[in-house]
DNA sequence: AGTGCGATCTGACAGACCGTCAGATCCTGT
DNA sequence: ACAGGATCTGACGGTCTGTCAGATCGCACT
C-alpha cells in the first residue's frame, strides 16, 4: 500500500514551501490541542492563532474555516484505521475469535483516546450531513465494517447465524458499539465499569454476534 | 408519577406571565427547527430573534445562550423516555422476548426521528463534559439501561449467559447500538440497508445478548 | 557577501454577532 | 380610564470573522 504525500496547497491552490508546512503543522497542532479544551462552539480563530504566536490572516491562509482545518486533522486520524482493520484478519470461527475481537475493542478504544476531540467533531459534523465528513468516517470505517459484514456472512452460510440478520446492519450495529464506547469509557469508568469490563464484555458481544456461538459458560 | 409542571423563570428568576411563557415557546420552537437546518456551529442567537419577529435582547431575557435552550429542549425529549422504557417490561426470557426487543428498537428510533437534531446536540455537549447535559441523558437512559442490565444479570443466574459479562457494560454495549443507529439510520438506508433489516437485526442482537439464546435458525 | 524575487506573513478594516441595560410599550386589575 | 408591574427593544461597547494590499523573509544565484 503505496502512501502518496498529499501535495498541501494554501487557500490559492499554491503548494507550500518548507516554511508554510512548519506553519501549517503548528496552527494543527494548536487547533487539535484546543479542540480538547473548548466545546465546538467556543472555538475561535483568532485563538488558534494566538496559540501559535501568528495572526488569523495567516490561518486563513490555509485553511478556509475551523472546519477545514478539523477535517484535516481527521484525515490524519483516519490513516491510522487500515493497521487498526488488520486485527480482523484471523479467523473468527476457530478458537481465536474471541482474542481477536478483545484486541480489536482494546485498540479501537485506544484510537479514540487519541483522536477523542477530532473523531466526536467528525462524527457530529457527519451527523450534521457535511459530505466531506461523511466521507473521511466512511473511508476510515470501511476496512472494519466490510471485514465484519464478511465474517458474518459466513457463519450464516455455516447456519451459525440466523439468515433473518442482515450482515450489514449487524456490522453497523457493532461498529455503533465500538464507537460509542469508546466515547463513553471514561464515563462508564466513573461510573463504576472497568474498562477491563467494556473491553471483554463488548468483545464478547461482538463474537457472538459475529460466529453465533453464545459462550455461555465460559 | 405525577409531573409537577416546572416553574419557567426568566434570567433574573422572576417567574414568568402568560405572554412571557408563548414567547418563551416560539422562541424554543425556532431554535429547534434552526438546529434542523444549520450546524451547531452556526446557529446565531439574532437567526432565532429574527424567526420569532423579536429582537435578541428578548432571547436573552430567557436564556443564557444557545445552549440553554438547547438544554431546555433536550429536557422536553427527556420526558418521553419512561413511557419507552415501560416497553421492557415484559419476561425477555419467555418467548415474547424478541417481539420486545423490536418494539423497543422501533420506538427508539421513531424518538430519535422525532427529536433527531437536539439529541444529537445534547450528546455532543454531554461527550464534551457539559454537567447539565450529562445529566439530562443520564435521566433519559436510565429506566432503559437499569431494564436491561437487571434482565441480563437474570439470565446469568439462570446461566444463560456468560458471568463473564458486565451486565451494566452489556446495557451500555446495546444502548449505544440503539443511539447510534437511531442516529445514522438514514445514512444508512441511502447505503441500501432497509429500516427493517436495521429493526430486526439490532431487535436480535439485543435480545440475543439479553437472553443469550441465539436462534439460529429462526 | 550582495541582490532580486517569489514565498510567507500581517496590519487594518468592513461586516456581523454577542450580551447588557435603561427606557419604551403593553396588559391587567380596579 | 389609569396605575404599576410585566415584557420588549433600541442602542452600544466589545469581540470575532474573513479579506487585501503591502511589508517582510529567505532562498537562488552571482
Amino acid at each position: 500500500m503505496e502512501r502518496v504525500e498529499t501535495q498541501k496547497v494554501d487557500q490559492k491552490g499554491r503548494p507550500l514551501g518548507r516554511r508554510a508546512l512548519e506553519t501549517r503543522r503548528r496552527l494543527l497542532d494548536a487547533t487539535a490541542e484546543l479542540l480538547g479544551k473548548r466545546g465546538v462552539r467556543e472555538i475561535r480563530v483568532v485563538e488558534i492563532a494566538r496559540k501559535v504566536d501568528t495572526s488569523p490572516a495567516t490561518f486563513y491562509q490555509y485553511f478556509k474555516d475551523v472546519e477545514e482545518a478539523t477535517l484535516a486533522l481527521a484525515e490524519e486520524a483516519a490513516q491510522e484505521m487500515p493497521a487498526l482493520a488488520e486485527k480482523l484478519a484471523g479467523a473468527w470461527n476457530s478458537g481465536g475469535g474471541l482474542e481477536i475481537a478483545r484486541t480489536l475493542v482494546d485498540a479501537f478504544i485506544r484510537h479514540w483516546d487519541a483522536y477523542h476531540a477530532v473523531l466526536r467533531l467528525r462524527n457530529l459534523a457527519a451527523d450534521e450531513g457535511e459530505p466531506r465528513f461523511l466521507q473521511v468516517r466512511r473511508q476510515a470505517m470501511t476496512p472494519i465494517l466490510d471485514e465484519l459484514a464478511r465474517c458474518i456472512r459466513e457463519s450464516q452460510e455455516a447456519g451459525l447465524v440466523s439468515p433473518q440478520i442482515n450482515a450489514h446492519a449487524a456490522s453497523a450495529a457493532l461498529a455503533a458499539i465500538l464507537e460509542r464506547l469508546a466515547a463513553y469509557h471514561t464515563e462508564l469508568e466513573s461510573l463504576g465499569v472497568t474498562r477491563d469490563d467494556l473491553v471483554e464484555t463488548s468483545a464478547r458481544i461482538l463474537h457472538q454476534t459475529v460466529t453465533g456461538s453464545s459462550g455461555k459458560s465460559v
